[in-house]
DNA sequence: TCTGGGGTCCTAGGACCC
DNA sequence: TCTGGGGTCCTAGGACCC
């Protein structure tokens, strides 16, 4: 059974433009968040030469003189559009796995003309959501990929990779491979394996040697042997994080405290959506720049007594971890919480000191209830309301569109 | 001056157990 | 002087993905 990538074309520069109709073939970048890299770019970008996630200051230059469109991140924009575009794609085949927030796996059923499913994949997406898909095809997951690679390459927009155009993987450098990165594909190169023919014709032996054992799975893959399945469930996560840099650099605990109390809300209330509990919180604080051989780490790792998902005992072990983890004299420019020891929230192992009261559950779900309805920050802790608003520390995104799909006040206006 | 955020898996080494 | 073998769990670091 063949395995279909589909790809959407720089999906949150495309997210931006099916708004922005007139940005169509206009220069359009996206900035991650505090507007730091450059995380999606348009064909037009990419031909500046300027590269993914570089960081947007030493590019700012060459985007003005080009009157690029500039863009801060805008992820509940673009989540909107993705369960869109997915939701089209599950019309076209039984079993699907949503690999990210802009790719999918799909298992169709053998057909005589593949090529022709490709162009009805791009059509129906294009029409029903406005967005601009690849599509690669392959009888592993690797190859699909490598399709996809190969119609970026060749600018098509179906590529069918099989039995009589394999060589084609000759094209495909080694590091673009799924699953070779700058550091495998550096150390191949250094052995003259330089595309993805020459990783094919690898021993288990060499492959094992170079890599690892998933070094040694992807080789496989290429040769057409399935190795990594389509999950049509997701499985479950192992972890939650949140963690965000700083618009301006937090120095003092009181401060900190209050950017704990947002993210560890954040983090529990994606623990309550997949109906988990953690059974540790693990608080880290970075000072100086990431890029910085000045950069350290300070963090602390508390064990709650009994796995959790509602939110004031999740904080209450933050600022134990706070406590821990802070020295003084310090200034933070980046923190997080990770929540981890997951298991599912029901039926939880009953504590013989701490039982549960039911009311907790029922308050959780009316403050996820209002907060969804009317954003994130509809209902919070006292603890996390900021002296001003927007905090200093708050993530700077001045560029960001409008959230036209989720926000009723946020709605497009259409003129006649 | 300014460099994101959220994940997974593998491996090696140390602690600990019998 | 001579000091085993097998196992688990945890952690840190490194690799990868989008």
């Amino acid at each position: 059974m063949p395995v279909v990538l589909v790809d959407c074309n720089n999906f949150y520069a495309s997210c931006e433009r099916v708004f922005v109709p007139r940005l169509r073939d206009k220069p359009v970048a996206v900035l991650s968040n505090n507007d730091g890299c450059i995380i999606a770019r348009s064909d037009e970008v990419k031909a500046l030469n300027i590269p993914m996630g570089a960081p947007y200051f030493k590019h700012r230059e060459t985007l003005d003189a080009v009157g690029a469109h500039i863009f801060s991140a805008n992820f509940e924009l673009y989540g909107d559009l993705s369960r869109r575009v997915m939701h089209t794609l599950e019309t076209f085949c039984n079993q699907m796995e949503v690999y990210s927030i802009d790719e999918a796996f799909l298992h169709v059923p053998a057909q005589s003309d593949l090529t022709q499913l490709g162009e009805a994949i791009h059509q129906r997406v294009a029409r029903w959501t406005g967005i601009p898909v690849r599509v690669g095809i392959g009888a592993t997951k690797t190859l699909a990929k490598a399709a996809s690679e190969l119609a970026k390459k060749t600018k098509k927009r179906t590529f069918v990779l099989d039995e009589r155009n394999r060589t084609a993987l000759a094209q495909v450098k080694v590091e673009d491979v799924w699953g070779i990165g700058r550091r495998w594909g550096a150390r191949l190169r250094r052995n003259h394996i330089t595309t993805a023919l020459h990783l094919c014709g690898l021993s288990d032996q060499q492959a094992r040697r170079y890599m690892n054992v998933i070094g040694l799975r992807t080789v496989y893959e290429l040769r057409g042997t399935p190795c990594f399945p389509l999950e049509a469930q997701p499985p479950t996560r192992k972890s939650v994080v949140h963690s965000r840099s700083f618009g301006e650099a937090v120095s003092d605990p009181a401060t900190m405290r209050e950017v704990l109390t947002t993210f560890v809300s954040r983090a529990a209330m994606k623990l309550r959506r997949d109906k988990l509990a953690a059974h540790m919180l693990h608080v880290f604080l970075l000072t100086g720049h990431r890029h910085k051989p000045d950069a350290r780490q300070d963090a602390a790792t508390i064990h709650l007594s009994q796995a959790t998902n509602y939110t004031p005992w999740l904080l209450q072990a933050a600022n134990a971890g706070l406590h821990k983890a802070w020295r003084p004299n310090s200034s933070y420019t980046k923190a997080g919480v990770l929540c981890y020891g997951l298991v599912p929230e029901s039926p939880t192992q009953g504590h013989l000191f701490f039982p549960t009261d039911p009311r907790h559950a029922a308050l959780m779900h009316t403050l996820d209830t209002i907060n969804r309805k009317a954003g994130h920050d509809a209902v919070v802790f006292a603890a996390a309301r900021p002296q001003k608003k927007p905090p200093a520390w708050a993530t700077r995104c001045t560029l960001r569109s409008p959230r036209y799909t989720t926000r009723w006040e946020e709605l497009p206006t259409a003129y006649a």
